[in-house]
DNA sequence: GACTTGTAGACGACTGGTCTATTATGTTAC
DNA sequence: GTAACATAATAGACCAGTCGTCTACAAGTC
C-alpha cells in the first residue's frame, strides 16, 4: 500500500468515527482495527494524536469548504437562492445519518478549544474561512440589491453561521431535523422581510 | 462532614474542571484530588462517572435556570429590556473567565449526545426547558405590544437560543467575547425593527 | 453491642498514547 | 542476477492513566 493510501485511510476512517464520536472518545486502537492498520503504522504517518488531530480539521474543513464553494459561487442562481440551496443539501445530509451527529467543525472546537491551543487555533482559521465565504455570497446579494446596501455583510455572514451552527447543535441533541428546519424558516423569512428597507417606499 | 456536603463538593469542584476541560478529558481522579475526597466516596455518591454527570447537568441546568429566570420573569423591567439585561448578564460573566468555556450546557450536549443516550436525553430536557423560559418573555413582550402579535414566539425563542449558542461557540473558539457581542447587537436590532410591522406593503 | 452511614485507598482489568526494535520493500551498483 | 543500502512500514512492549470494585475501618445512632 502506497504512503498517501495508509494515511488517508487513516484519516478516513478516523473522520468518520470522531464525527461520530468526538475526540477523545475514540482511541486510535479503535480507528486502527476499523481500518485494518496495525497500531505501529500510526506514529510513522503522525508524531502524535494531536497532530492527527489537526489533519482530521483539515479533511473536515476540505469538505465543507467544498461544499460551501459549490453552493456558494453557483452564478447561475442569485446569491440569496443559493444560500437556500446549501441549506437544502445540509438539511438532507443531515436526515441521511439520522440528525445524530452535528457539524464536525462545531463538535471538535466545543470539545476541544479548552484544553488544545493548537488545534483550538486551527479550528478557528476554518470557521472564519466559512464566514468569510458567506459574506462574500452576501456581497454579491448587495450588488444583486436583494439585500439592503447598508447592511453589514461580515456581521451578518457571523450571525448566519452562528445560528446555522447553534441549529446544528440542537437538531443533533434532539435527534431531529426539526430545530435546523426552523432556523432555516427563520433566516429565509428574516432575508425576505429585510429588503426593501421599512417605510421607504417598496423596491419597484 | 455531612452526606450532602461531601457529595456536594464532588459536583461543585466536578463541574469546574467539565466546565473548563470537557466531560471525557477530566478524570474521576482528578475531579476527586482537586476536592481532596478520597476515591472510594465517589462509589458511595454515585453509582458510575454517567451518573455523575446527570447531576453534573443538573447543577448546570440550576445555575443558568435561576439565571434565567432572575432576569426574564423581572417584572419591573419591560420584557425586551430583560432580554437585553440577561446578554449583558452574560457577557460579563463571560468576560470574567477569559470568554474561554463557553455554555457548560452546550459543550456537553455536542460532547456526550453521541455517545451517550440518558445524557443526551437530559440535556434536550433542559435544553427545552430554557427555551421554554425565553418564549414565555417573549409572550409577554408581545402582550406589551413590543412585537407584533402574529409572531410565533417558541419559534423565535428557539432561534434566539440557537443564536446564542452558536455565538457561544464561536466565541469560546476565538477566545475573545466578540463574537457574542455582533450575535448580541445583531438580534437587538432585530427586536427594534421587527415592531412596528412593516405596513404590508411591499414585497407583494 | 449491633447497625447504619460514610471514609479510606489498594487493587483489577483495561485502554490510552507513545516508542524502539525489527521486518518488508524498493532502488541502485556492480 | 545479486549484494548493498535506504526507506517504508509493522509489531508489540510500555507505562501512565481510565473507570470501577472491593474490603477494611471510623464514626455516629439506636
Amino acid at each position: 500500500m502506497g504512503r498517501t493510501n495508509t494515511r488517508e485511510e487513516i484519516v478516513r476512517k478516523g473522520a468518520e468515527l470522531i464525527h461520530a464520536q468526538g475526540f477523545n472518545a475514540t482511541g486510535l486502537q479503535q480507528i486502527l482495527q476499523a481500518a485494518g492498520i496495525p497500531k505501529g503504522s500510526f506514529y510513522f504517518y503522525f508524531k502524535s494524536k494531536e497532530d492527527f488531530g489537526l489533519a482530521i480539521i483539515d479533511y473536515f474543513s476540505a469538505i465543507i469548504g467544498e461544499i460551501f464553494t459549490h453552493y456558494l459561487s453557483d452564478g447561475k442562481i442569485p446569491p440569496l437562492k443559493r444560500l437556500e440551496k446549501l441549506f437544502g443539501f445540509f438539511e438532507a445530509a443531515f436526515q441521511k445519518s439520522g440528525n445524530a451527529r452535528g457539524c464536525p467543525i462545531g463538535n471538535l472546537s466545543l470539545e476541544l478549544a479548552g484544553t488544545n491551543e493548537r488545534l483550538r487555533l486551527h479550528l478557528a482559521g476554518v470557521i472564519e474561512t466559512l464566514i468569510a465565504q458567506l459574506a462574500s455570497c452576501l456581497e454579491e446579494a448587495k450588488r444583486d440589491q436583494s439585500i439592503p446596501s447598508d447592511l453589514n455583510t461580515a456581521d451578518t455572514a457571523r450571525f448566519i453561521f452562528q445560528g446555522f451552527e447553534g441549529a446544528v447543535m440542537h437538531m443533533k441533541v434532539v435527534k431531529s431535523i426539526e430545530p435546523f428546519q426552523g432556523f432555516r424558516n427563520f433566516l429565509l423569512e428574516y432575508f425576505k422581510n429585510i429588503y426593501p428597507p421599512r417605510l421607504s417606499a417598496p423596491r419597484g
